[in-house]
DNA sequence: TAACGCATGTAATACGTTACATGATTCT
DNA sequence: AGAATCATGTAACGTATTACATGCGTTA
């Protein structure tokens, strides 16, 4: 139940509506989590009726801003410093990533450079962001989270072009360009 | 639909039963994905049903080894290759990690060094899979992933050991230390 | 023969995605 | 006025987790 705690955490950051927080999972929790507007509203509603959350606030069109009571907080707390964490990860990258092995050399050379494409293109973004992040002086809470980010895409390209060399290594030294790794 | 092509991956590496393909998920792909064998099994006939796999033997127990058609083959072909990939993630670690921030120094400080003594035991662990892997001469289809997961946890470490660090000089340079990092 | 690990299955519940649906406000 | 974006909601369907359930084969 980590939508739960996923948005205790953003809102301990700041009071939210639940277009913000959507929109918070696809700018800076998308690495870790995602959630899309249809699970959220209704999640919302039950965090207030458990009393973790509250209406701190109405706006234009509908729009409430919910901000964390303390028991909310403090079952953050204890999420996040007493519960036995739960481990189990989905990457749908990465599993790619580690089926790669099984193509023919040329078609892994293919995937490999889409990977690669996309990697680079989502580091840039880090890196503009960090650098906007750098030049505002702010202490924002996320700082540390995109600089964990900009070293994960640097590992990653290294990776992946690790690959994309020893996959053309293959196709380059007379064996044949045509023949999956392992004939099972 | 990414527990299907995971599947698929396995079985391309070598034919397995249910069973094994099920303590796969831990030993091999737990990073990247993870799923029960009460999710395998059904969709093992799933993919039997839709002709993408098939029985090539039984043994003790009732078990059966199952191994990829050709059009399962080509179906994990097109999912790397041409499938525009789904690039949605959880993980239920970072998740936390992005949080922290979110708590007093005190508390900061206990959750990273329980991140720090999880994230050094599987370090250590892959460093003795990665020596056997080493050792064996073999050109095993998990050992880039291995390596990647020996850099992840490499990074991992230094991400965190920072997080500590920071979190350490807040405590002892004045600050309160029973104070949240921001009172929102 | 008891315990353990191998091997499979299903039912109930919870969680997540996609599609459908509506209306308010701002910008051009 | 029309388009874009803000803002919320729900229904149907698909996926995942937990718990329950059974039986075979090997080893102590």
């Amino acid at each position: 139940m980590s939508l739960r705690h996923a948005l205790l955490g953003l809102l301990a950051i700041q009071p939210s509506t639940g277009y913000e927080l959507t929109r918070s999972f696809e700018r800076s929790l998308g690495s870790a989590w995602h959630a899309g507007h249809s699970q959220i509203y209704p999640e919302l509603i039950k965090l207030e009726e458990a009393g973790l959350v509250e209406v701190v606030g109405e706006g234009a069109r509908r729009s409430r801003t919910y901000g964390l009571t303390s028991s909310g907080r403090e079952e953050l707390r204890l999420w996040l410093v007493v519960a036995e964490p739960s481990r189990s990860q989905r990457n749908e990258t990465l599993l790619r990533w580690f089926l790669l092995a099984q193509l023919t050399p040329a078609d892994r050379r293919a995937a490999l450079e889409r990977e690669l494409r996309f990697v680079e293109q989502e580091r840039s973004t880090l890196e503009r962001l960090w650098d906007h992040h750098v030049a505002s002086g702010q202490d924002h809470p996320f700082g540390p989270t995109l600089d964990f980010g900009r070293r994960y895409h640097d590992l990653a390209l290294d990776w992946l072009r690790e690959q994309l060399t020893a996959a053309q290594d293959v196709g380059t030294t007379g064996t044949e360009d045509t023949e999956p790794r392992s004939t099972a």
